[in-house]
DNA sequence: AATATCCGCAACCGCTCCGAC
DNA sequence: CGTCGGAGCGGTTGCGGATAT
């Protein structure tokens, strides 16, 4: 038996709210606080559910809020964190004054994400497109093997099916979020897949099963060609199944793959846009490290991330600085 | 001017988290 | 330790205004 909900939905109001409902709920919240939410609507003579209370105090209500649109410093810094720690929006929100989360993921859906396309960066990963693109490639030579290895659905299996379905259509518009194509056991595969001691650029020709995706495939852009990204990526799934990757952007590696990586060993997890990853398992993580715990809040959970983001990155360019 | 399409935002839904018991 | 229930989160939907045809 399942949860009973948390108001009777066939005798409260829903929808948008009234000038009347807003001013009932401002008053009561101006005099007696917000307390217990499920008792708000009773006590504020409101025929509303409480949770449908909250969401319009939180999100609109709230003297603190700004109600102009996004500054480009506030853009910037909702791309960075957005990099750092995912969609973690409440958390992003937190840092910027008089936002909400409500309102930064409504921005960054209908605006941010669109730009970062335009620009040819991948909005979930924020690489470059020609990289997800080339990641997404690994990842096939992956389905090959583990097609033989389980028979668990999982997701890389599914995604170069010949004859896809509303779901794996549905994965392929966004594959960096559902493959995870940072995560340890991509990087497995694209390892095993290819020659350890052979150089990225020599991985094509050594390649003995091809993705059938990328075999089948018949439209290639032209070398030189005006080819839109964000177009690509908007494009109907179909379509984007048909798309061929040009051999010269097979590449596997570089340093930011590297950095989401060694992030993710760092906290034994697999990559911060998994779904699974929560809160508290990296704060257990940081906690293990010496990290007072009780000073990892929301604020300190993100500089934790930042930080060690910065520092993995300052790590790889002394790396990279000194092999190159 | 009428209609279609696009876009942004507010609100809802389902789920997880977490403290109380 | 398990259960309960409120709080909070992220994803999604749908409405209404703006713009294009």
């Amino acid at each position: 038996m399942g949860r009973p909900p948390c108001c009777d939905k066939s005798n409260v109001k829903r929808g948008l709210w009234t000038p009347e409902e807003d001013a009932k709920l401002l008053a009561y919240v101006s005099n007696h606080g917000t307390g217990n939410w499920t008792l708000v609507p009773k006590k504020a003579g409101l025929n509303r559910c409480g949770k449908s209370c909250r969401l319009r105090w939180t999100n609109y209500l709230r003297p603190d809020l700004k109600h102009h649109s996004f500054t480009p410093q506030e853009e910037d810094l909702i791309i960075n964190l957005h990099q750092a720690i995912g969609s973690r929006w409440s958390l992003i929100a937190r840092r910027l004054p008089g936002r909400t989360d409500n309102d930064v993921k409504n921005h960054w859906n209908t605006k941010l994400r669109k730009k970062l396309m335009k620009m040819g960066i991948d909005p979930v990963t924020h690489k470059p497109v020609s990289q997800v693109l080339s990641d997404l490639g690994s990842i096939s030579c992956l389905s090959t093997i583990t097609t033989d290895q389980t028979q668990a659905p999982n997701t890389t299996n599914l995604i170069f099916s010949n004859q896809p379905d509303q779901e794996v259509q549905s994965q392929f518009i966004k594959p960096p979020e559902n493959i995870n194509v940072h995560s340890h056991h991509n990087n497995e595969a694209a390892s095993s897949c290819s020659s350890p001691s052979s150089s990225s650029s020599s991985n094509i020709s050594q390649q003995s099963s091809p993705p059938q995706v990328i075999t089948t495939a018949a439209a290639v852009p032209p070398p030189g060609s005006s080819f839109d990204w964000s177009e690509f990526l908007l494009s109907d799934p179909v379509t984007c199944t048909e798309f061929q990757h040009p051999l010269n952007q097979y590449e596997v590696q570089n340093q930011i793959q590297v950095s989401n990586n060694a992030r993710d060993e760092e906290f034994g997890i697999g990559g911060y846009h998994e779904e699974s990853v929560t809160k508290r398992q990296v704060c257990d993580k940081l906690k293990c490290e010496g990290t007072s715990s009780s000073s990892l809040g929301d604020d300190s959970f993100v500089d934790a991330i930042l930080n060690r983001d910065s520092e993995i990155r300052a790590a790889l360019l002394l790396v990279g600085s000194t092999n190159y």
